[in-house]
RNA sequence: UGGCCUAUAGUAUAAUGGUAGUACGACAGAUUUUGGUUCUGUUCGUCUUGGUUCGAAUCCAGGUAGGCCAACCA
């Protein structure tokens, strides 16, 4: 019963803490800049940040990182939190490190009383030369020795609008010559006269991150503040000011992000696909958003699943989207409904069926013992896949011949008796012959068959529109291969079907229910579908063991 | 080339000084009214050179490789 499943380096710490009684209980936070949608790396952070409170007890919140008015919107905000309700996890509070520009003010003046702070009027080429360079120090202007006195009057000034945006800036006063750039006299609270998306125009100073996100870890009590390996340089900077404000230790921890081959995983590259319209919104399905996906089909335990197999670690990776795919797969393998779809139609005609329709009942999910039956219309006419039938079959090929047998899913035998052409020599049309002691569930012919094919009766199809999606990029490594990423999409992303037949339960369809078209794969009703026209999203394919084997 | 981080099958991740394991993939077979699912088996690994130790993927030292850092972005 109790599988024993080992720590990754994380849980370890928040272990090894709780036992020596360092904390209570733990505190994490999810800390999205509302500049753009949510993809499956967040997803990642998310699984994370929530699992760990979960499991170790504690709570997560939900903070923004709004310190930079021209890049965020409310919209974003709105759609940040619809993505991790659906993924499954609730926040303790909703928070905003604007809720806590009063208290950064404050913050900042108690480090230019301390003389650890300085008002700058260098331009920013100035400061950026002034710093130096990895391997050579920086060096100290004049602006550095302003008094404590001139440096507050400055400051309220900025505060006051008295200055233009880029004319001061405020800078922790540590170390010019340290090896970490971090270190040396960086920027804290820089002026921006620009409307703010919650606080207006009451601010046009603002924090910089390293001025904020600590800080507000330590004003919610963030016990672990978990982030990513980019920000390891940063941890120095956390710690010191801190210890200079002397305000709850926080402790910032880094684990490697994720990559996923065939697709890129940052916001600037995304928003540059919807702005350049390569893809059509933030939530097409090829992208790899977590609203993407959901449109796409994927389900949220599939993602979570997925959270959950890549583990966590500090060391680079490249996660094949197949193991992606394997979660979608096995989620939907036990949810999705049954259905029968035919993609490129070949008629059939049963020359010895004389109803005009018999009604036989199917199940709508073998992979559930309590499965539910619907009634599907078997006639004289039916179309199947045209790559169902080949007139001349290699070996291993269980499919439709001239004189092969086939079973019809869920119906009868039927036996490809003629085949009839066009004048060009195309076929139209198979004539074939249905044994009727072989019907489904009472079978007494004795007849064994290796091919089963999907079908549907031609007077009683269904139209709908199918979109098939592919990996947006076709190179391995996007962010490694050579010249700009764009160069890499792959043009046959999208392939639209406008007009597939459909067997009619297709039709009493709520957008919730996720389909597996038999022998096709899952598909998911897309939101722009409607009654005059149904559109489905093929979610993923099924595995093809056959399609390998032609390959060969 | 100053500092920091990392290195285990194809990919990812365990083993916390004592049998290198798991998942995905690949390959082979069984089952199957979906060439799906399920089941079974096979394949493939500790970056390198030294050292400590009865014993090293693990500890130490040197090398090598990859990544990050010089935004008034986060």
């Amino acid at each position: 019963m109790s599988e024993e499943k080992s720590l990754n380096f994380l849980e370890e710490i928040i272990e090894k803490d709780l036992a020596e009684g360092k904390y209570q209980s733990i505190t994490t936070r999810f800390p999205p800049e509302p500049n753009g949608y949510l993809h499956i790396g967040h997803a990642k952070s998310i699984c994370l940040n929530f699992g760990l409170t979960q499991k170790f007890g504690g709570k997560t919140n939900l903070r923004f990182d709004d310190t930079n008015p021209v890049t965020e919107e409310t919209e974003y905000v709105d759609s940040i939190k619809e993505d991790i309700q659906w993924l499954g996890f609730n926040w303790a509070n909703e928070l905003y490190a604007s809720d806590y520009f009063d208290t950064l003010y404050e913050f900042a003046v108690t480090l230019i009383n301390k003389n650890l702070a300085y008002v700058d009027d260098s331009t920013s080429e100035e400061i950026a030369q002034q710093k130096g360079t990895p391997t050579t120090p920086g060096i100290r202007n004049k602006f550095s020795e302003r008094t404590v006195e001139e440096n507050l009057k400055l400051f309220i000034e900025m505060r006051e609008g008295k200055y233009a945006d880029g004319e001061k800036v405020l800078r922790a006063k540590i170390d010019m010559s340290s090896p970490n750039m971090h270190m040396r006299d960086p920027i804290i609270y820089r002026i921006k006269h620009a409307a703010h998306h919650r606080t207006g125009n009451k601010w046009c100073i603002y924090p910089m991150y390293d001025f904020a996100h600590g800080q507000s870890d330590s004003i919610e009590n963030i016990t672990h503040s978990i982030c990513t390996l980019e920000f390891i340089p940063h941890r120095e900077l956390y710690n010191w000011l801190i210890q200079q404000l002397e305000i709850f230790p926080s402790k910032q921890y880094e684990f490697a992000r994720l990559n996923m081959t065939y697709t890129v995983m940052s916001k600037r590259k995304l928003l540059q696909l919807v702005n350049e319209k390569h893809v059509i919104a933030w939530d097409d399905p090829r992208m790899p958003t977590i609203s993407g996906m959901r449109r796409r089909g994927y389900g949220a335990t599939a993602l979570r699943d997925f959270c959950d197999k890549i583990g966590v670690a500090k060391r680079e990776n490249l996660i094949d989207i197949g193991l992606l795919e394997f979660c979608v797969r096995e989620e939907l393998n036990k949810t999705a409904l049954r259905r029968m779809v035919v993609f490129n139609p070949l008629k059939i005609t049963i020359t010895n069926f004389g109803k005009e329709v018999e009604w036989v009942s199917i199940e709508d999910n073998p992979e559930d013992e309590n499965t539910t039956h619907r009634k599907v219309p078997f006639s004289k006419e039916i179309y199947i896949e045209q790559e169902d039938f080949l007139e001349n079959p290699p070996k291993k090929f269980f499919r439709l011949f001239p004189g092969g047998k086939v079973r019809l899913k869920g119906a009868y035998i039927i036996e490809c008796n003629e085949v009839v052409k066009d004048i060009n020599g195309n076929i139209i049309e198979l004539k074939c012959s249905y044994i009727p002691e072989s019907k489904s569930g009472n079978d007494t012919s004795g007849i064994h068959v290796k091919g089963t094919l999907h079908w549907v009766s031609v007077a009683h199809a269904v139209h709908a529109e199918v979109k098939l999606y592919d990996r947006l990029f076709h190179v391995e490594n996007v962010a490694e291969a050579e010249g700009d990423f764009k160069e890499h999409i792959n043009p046959n992303s999208l392939q639209v079907l406008d007009k597939v037949y459909a067997e009619p339960a297709l039709l009493d369809t709520n957008s919730n229910n996720r389909y597996q078209f038999l022998r096709k794969g899952y598909f998911c009703l897309d939101k722009d579908s409607s009654s005059e026209k149904l559109v489905f999203n093929r979610t993923v394919t099924l595995k093809d063991t056959w399609a390998k084997e032609v390959k060969k």
